[in-house]
DNA sequence: TTGAAAGCGCTAACAG
DNA sequence: CTGTTAGCGCTTTCAA
């Protein structure tokens, strides 16, 4: 928190009103309360001369004393993770239309980082914050409820504790569910999984859903098809190798970013779906669109969850005291030409 | 600007002093200004009572004292674009390092949004922006500098202004060039350029490297040849049926957006690369990586330029008067198989 | 070595 | 209808 070296101080409510004849009351009043009656003329004088000198209201100030700061942020763990960046586009759009700008961080899977990032953003006094929290833990919610920063909770939640946050998130457990399903329903039984190895909650309850689908068709879960590695494209080709080795006929693809290695170790090793095996995957990165055969995909509704985060966090700004929101989103599946129908098969 | 429900006020360093038994300006020196010496005794009470009661120092009443804000912006005209998402990682990443929360905003190419948004960055009082210009409209960075904010100019320039801005970007001619040479190099001499049809001066520098390599292999330059539309993959279909029906032998693919839904469009058309029309792509998005046949592509120094932008922000922000600097990076041919050497053919 | 006090730019009673 | 004025939370000079 150095000094900067910035030069010259800025023009000030003082300026506007020495250049326009009037009080620093009227022109605070011009520029932050539009209720206050004032004659019309003494308005636009005041306008004029602002405009004149190149006034820009500081908001930082204004804050202080209980404005609001006109800043959100958003906090993911993976900023990089299509899925987020696609979200966090369209808050941040929803967010500037309510007049708000939008402070994007990046935790990085890391809660130490997360923390100082949330420190900072309380620091900063921001009005609101939408946080996809690295490895689910809680306690750096605390920070920003002593605060009284109202926040959501975005795609992972805390176990036990949907009555403390807002939450918007998928039906993990729905997602795994219905990847499998395609699968069990084109015939196929030896089906098996490949996701992350992270102890997020999410990550658990989509091989939930694949072991109850598995379960509804009768199939004995065999834990060894339940395959878990990072989350790098490195590790999605270790996967990939595994699958081969596997004799299995299909395969859940359960995270788009060790799919891509698992597709990219298919192709250098000839390997073609659904000729040789089928998949589902759930997620839907930009590149399975130029992909062929185009893969069955189990596709969140991104949309809906960044409008629903976005309006629960306006919604909640304006009412603190309001009782926590949940809301889960179901997922669709998007059907493509992975997914062979096991009765055409020798 | 309403003023928010917000209930009960935040611990300040009042509270902190009557509680570690000492004055406001001693809490403040505790917490901005390390130089100040302190009897360790009273700076660890302060910080013990700080910790006790949730004290976080309030950065936008430090900033009205002259202090910095904290806060640095990145505006960008295509937030969706992966060559600015993964940008904008990295420059998020050495923001945090050197002590910034960074607030991202999307213009859209929309220089009437850009400006609603420097407006309010300006509000802000942000300690320096990294834009990425829509339009290249210069009108909107004057706003920047009335206010003495330290910016960087990404990617798109100005044209004959690079003396009045910082500016780092890649030098699209050079793209051009080198796209269209792995082409010519290769044996081809009808070459196709397809792109965008924006105003901004990089693209038509794309089209000027294009056709200073035909003329440096003394192939005369067809207008016909060079198809431009705007930024969609539905306008890259339109390209790529016009590709396919001009008999070219070889295509530039000028920008991943567009060269996608070409691509598609060769797909869905059973058009082969490079058997049936070899290919050079301009830029490496995502989808590039899982694609078969492998496109050469022409790769800017994503990487690079991040880190020099976001350096030489800082370095700007420290020394305000310092001439502006501009910084051009070159691409370089990452090699794939979308090439067919000529003599190979009939 | 510490603290009192005068502001920073702005808001909002309250008085005129 | 408009202006005076007392702060908001913090920094920093200056005096003790």
């Amino acid at each position: 928190m150095t000094t900067p070296a910035k030069a010259r101080k800025s023009v000030t409510i003082k300026d506007v009103a020495r250049k326009a004849g009037t009080s620093i009351a009227t022109v605070s009043y011009v520029f932050s309360n539009a209720e206050r009656y004032l004659r019309p003329e003494l308005r636009e004088r005041v306008q004029a001369a602002a405009a004149e000198i190149g006034y820009v209201k500081n908001a930082a100030a204004s804050s202080i004393k209980g404005k609001r700061r006109g800043i959100l942020a958003i906090v993911v763990a993976q900023f990089g993770n299509s899925f987020f960046t696609r979200m966090c586009v369209e808050i941040v759009s929803i967010a500037r239309q309510a007049g708000y700008v939008v402070t994007l961080c990046n935790s990085d899977e890391d809660p130490e980082q997360e923390r100082i990032i949330l420190e900072r953003l309380v620091e900063q006094r921001i009005d609101g914050c939408i946080l996809c929290p690295a490895l689910s833990l809680e306690a750096n919610t605390e920070l920003l409820r002593r605060h009284r920063i109202p926040y959501v909770i975005l795609e992972r939640s805390f176990p036990d504790s949907s009555m403390t946050h807002n939450f918007v998130g998928h039906d993990n457990f729905q997602s795994g569910y219905l990847a499998t399903l395609q699968l069990l329903a084109a015939g196929h039984r030896r089906i098996a999984f490949s996701g992350w190895d992270s102890p997020i909650p999410n990550v658990r309850e989509r091989v939930d859903g694949y072991q109850a689908a598995l379960r509804e068709y009768g199939v004995a879960v065999d834990n060894e098809l339940v395959l878990t590695d990072e989350l790098s494209a490195d590790a999605g080709r270790r996967m990939g190798a595994q699958l081969m080795a596997s004799g299995v006929s299909a395969a859940v693809l359960g995270h788009h970013e060790t799919a891509k290695g698992a597709l990219l170790h298919f192709q250098d090793h000839g390997l073609r779906w659904p000729e040789d095996l089928s998949l589902v995957m759930i997620g839907t990165p930009e590149w399975a669109g130029v992909l062929l055969p185009q893969l069955t995909c189990i596709e969140r509704p991104e949309h809906e969850m960044a409008v629903a985060s976005a309006e629960l966090l306006l919604s909640s700004i304006e009412a603190p005291d309001h009782p926590p929101l949940s809301q889960l989103f179901h997922c669709t599946a998007k059907e493509g030409k992975s997914v062979l129908a096991r009765s055409q098969l020798p």
